[in-house]
DNA sequence: GACTAAGCGAGACGGTACGTCTTGTCTTAAT
DNA sequence: ATTAAGACAAGACGTACCGTCTCGCTTAGTC
């Protein structure tokens, strides 16, 4: 029988999420234990197994709460001029990645994903997913104003764009830096171009 | 003091490797254990601590092993046709990350990558970092040849390829279809030609 | 401060004996659980730690409701014939701990007795001191009509009388038969007379 | 499969017996935990669980390590004086049972053998056995010599003795004494006697 | 041909964390 | 105010692996 969420501790749940992100910097995702969530939130293990189905979870909601403790509008900025836009998120998703802070958690969120499918669908739905499709909305005003090439599947255009991201961060083939997000930013837009 | 690698047991080695392959398709990387692993093996455990620093060391050589019985070339044909050759080896990476079989090792390798820096180091060095300079490869000589842009960064110019696909595995946003491989060819290529 | 007993549910009481009893005889005074009691009986954990302090104190309840529904008279037959009462109780002793129903939730008690002197001395008076003492006063009139021995000190008599059976049972050295009961009657008998 | 018994660590087995022991006297027999014993110990948890099926086993092995660190001679004494030699055994139980330190363990080996009959196997072969086994020979010697009665059954003979101490005892109905042993052993002794 | 010095299979060891279970208290809504 | 329901902090349970260690047993070279 499922728990009761009307009846959930407010004060534990914020607790543990607490707990959970300044264990992941500390001592990050790997060596994070529920165990020591428990500890330092001053909670029962059991609470955290009745609200959370792993470890991951639990993280991604720490991160979710402390990324919308200044929840910014995810839609992109639209001055008219795409590649000054891409550009601009495209520093934006570099800075993130190399960001040491962000990153540790991020990479635990990917490991997860690795490892369990069901995971990967809910850091999708609630994380990853709307920065993409923040990308893929306004790849579409900018196809639709004619500056990019009509025939265009989005999602794939959106991949060009921070799937080398992702592939030099998660292969750590090179470090990444801000010219390198302009070096991408610019060769994937001749793709998209008419 | 280090082990003497002129004394070690070839018998062990391989015994080691296989059952290590053979339980990485069994129980997944997560649920793999050296205990297993040595008992699989009928081999101390200490045998395997000896010789490898971790449990992705192990399924990287397994998995090397696994693939290089059948030693292919891993440079690619040069017909002439650069978007005919990038075709080809693009789908064959996304007929790789497809397939249930080796696609399972290779999240156990990312996995390891995210967790354990130095390693990701020795998958590079190995694994992927071949393949990739097999891909700039074939570019270079297209480049020479003027069929693309002279003024590319070759290693960006792989990433716009492979990225994508990488990409959408790791995050699972959408199945991997040779139609999709076809598509990112297409459209990275848009960006490379002069 | 203490419940008000005017205003306690008479049927809750009556559904946790049940309950209690009915799980005692099903899986045992060790895994017998307040929760599974609590379950079983369709109320509130709370309610039960309000009117018991202790597991053990809730199976006396149970076992003491289950006897006293068929409350006969613990006072033991008086024929004149000492011995012949005498084996009469002591055989009636002998088949109750031998039988595995009613062995259970004793055993059961003796252990919580072990456990908790307090509540041990609940068993006593409310269980085992009515059992003892109908035996002593069975023993003083016959030591009135003088056939036993005037400077008997009466409390060990009785336990000269059981404490045979009660050591064979708990230590487990022997089967506790009918003709045991016997022997040990004659016997202590033996040291009872004049 | 059962692990290999030369392989055992000795300094292990002692420091378990130890800490068991003294937690034993410092916390009591309910509130004796094997995590706290491994901890006290410095010893891993399984180490324990791999050598003994049960906290009471632990128990029993430490309290006969302590017993038998002074090995005394189990049978009794035999100065020809039937009365006085059984005097010495019982006033010795009774002291036993009467101590506070020992009692407490005794009160806990009793309470694992209500609960588990196959432990209670192993108490009575190693520990109590042994004990009324001195008893019953000295008896035996005794109805030798004629001093008792020729038709006695030792075992019960043995219990008419032992049983009064252990069922006051047991259910606490009343202080154990040097007195009381005393009227309890000439109280027996009459019922034994030709 | 004995001696020495690895590597080896085996598996016990001290630890850590797991996910589950139960305890006794606390909170909420309904009666 | 008592009740049914059940969330909560606490902490022990018994299991699974970790990486280290200590055994005898092979298996090479070296004297």
């Amino acid at each position: 029988m499922p728990p009761d969420p009307s009846r959930r501790s407010e004060r534990s749940r914020r607790a543990i999420l607490t707990a959970a992100t300044e264990l992941m910097h500390e001592v990050g995702y790997r060596r994070l234990t529920i165990e020591a969530i428990a500890a330092r939130a001053g909670v029962g293990k059991q609470t955290i197994y009745r609200w959370w189905p792993s470890k991951g979870a639990v993280v991604l909601d720490g991160f979710l709460a402390s990324v919308n403790a200044t929840p910014d509008d995810l839609s992109l900025p639209d001055t008219g001029d795409v590649a000054a836009d891409l550009r601009g998120v495209v520093r934006a998703i570099v800075a993130e990645l190399a960001d040491p802070k962000l990153s540790g958690t991020t990479r635990g969120l990917m490991i997860e994903m690795q490892e369990d499918a069901e995971f990967a669908g809910m850091v999708l739905d609630r994380l990853l997913g709307p920065q993409l499709r923040a990308i893929a909305d306004r790849l579409r005003a900018a196809q639709r104003a004619g500056q990019l090439r009509a025939d265009l599947d989005l999602s794939v255009a959106v991949e060009l764009l921070v799937g080398p991201l992702y592939h030099r961060w998660l292969l750590r083939t090179a470090p990444l830096t801000e010219d390198y997000a302009d070096t991408v930013t610019d060769l994937a837009l001749r793709a998209l171009v008419p």
